[in-house]
DNA sequence: AGTAAAATTAAACAACCGTTTAAATTAAAC
DNA sequence: GTTTAATTTAAACGGTTGTTTAATTTTACT
């Protein structure tokens, strides 16, 4: 059972664990001590394998992202209209958060301050990719005349993940706000009323005429 | 020169100290040591002053959460055509963050993670009174027919704030993006494009009719 | 089996953490 | 001016931090 992952099993463990934590408690929040513990290995193994916390935490986002080349590109080219394509992009963008949340949450808070200085190339070219294949949608539906021309696109994503997320850090209120008692209630409004939001949001934004 | 503030004019510059540290490198990447540094104060101040460091925290959350009475609850009342009062909305919004984006950062920051257990209940007074304000508003505009009929009202506010502290979270991504190479510029274009975008947005779900 | 490399361990390292203490200084009250 | 309280200080506390060391065990290869 060979892998061309660059991390072998043992490393797999302790990034898994890491993400785990990293999201729970934060990098400063989380100790080397408290990964090895919960990954049942030796404090130095971190060191040993990963050289410090800092470049785990590197190593944590590259093992993750770079599994996100996104579907996202192939969706230009299938066979729909211009406004089915970005209602299941919306959906696709929700679904992939959704299922990564720890990475994301990660990467929400530890790089949006610019003290650590991580390199996040890979992470700038999946979003350039992303806004491209956007792009390519929205100048098929102008070209169509079904969207308006005067449209900002780099905005469009800012709108969709925004909401999304403004939503997930807030859990605990709109938890209660919407009376969603439990954890199975929550994601099912994610999956059903919060993504249909987006989307009537977004065709709104694409199609209104003032 | 009397004051009603509960905190002494000491309090206050540790409180400002802790709020800039807080933002930039959060909870737990900030040392009381480094707090009493940068405020030229001793370590123990901090300990006789607040009791404790997440003391501290909670302190100032409710130092700069208890003047946030928003002018938004005035706003229904004014003499506006819904939709200006939505626009308007968003600029009070916008502008309130912007001038107080510190504390905004440390509540996102340390209060998505259910970890701590502080007192937030005069933070959900405020969303509460901001919400039962927006509801006012948009069932006037859909008695005077302007508005459609099957808004979600409670998530109208992710939708402009999610919208604008993304924005903010990957402030260098899109400064790159979009070239504003100084931060005057990138601040500049928050004020007018971003908040239009954002106007539009709401605008286009709150009247579009599929 | 014997050897070299890799993996794992417990222990130690110095630096830093939040907090407390007890003494020194300043301010207020009488 | 003396007494009392409030403020400020340096030092110490015990504990935790990330990382390194050096010894030991496991694995791989001949």
């Amino acid at each position: 059972m060979s892998s061309n992952s660059p991390f072998n099993e043992k490393q797999i463990q302790i990034l898994q664990v890491a993400e785990t934590l990293f999201a729970e408690k934060g990098f400063d929040g989380t100790s080397i001590r408290t990964i090895a513990k919960e990954a049942k290995i030796n404090v130095a193994m971190v060191s040993y394998y990963f050289g410090s916390k800092e470049r785990l935490l590197e190593s944590l986002i590259h093992f993750r992202t770079k599994d996100l080349k996104f579907q996202i590109e192939n969706l230009s080219a299938e066979n729909l209209e211009p406004i089915e394509k970005i209602n299941k992009l919306i959906e696709i963008y929700i679904h992939r958060i959704n299922c990564n949340k720890g990475i994301y949450r990660i990467l929400h808070f530890e790089f949006s301050n610019e003290k650590r200085d991580i390199d996040l190339q890979a992470l700038n070219d999946l979003r350039t990719g992303n806004l491209k294949a956007l792009i390519t949608i929205i100048e098929e539906g102008q070209n169509k005349g079904v969207f308006r021309k005067d449209i900002i696109v780099p905005l469009i994503t800012p709108t969709i993940l925004g909401t999304f997320f403004h939503f997930h850090m807030n859990k605990a209120y709109f938890k209660n706000l919407l009376q969603l008692s439990t954890d199975e209630l929550y994601n099912n409004y994610i999956k059903t009323n919060l993504t249909k939001h987006i989307q009537q949001t977004i065709k709104a934004l694409l199609i209104y005429e003032s």
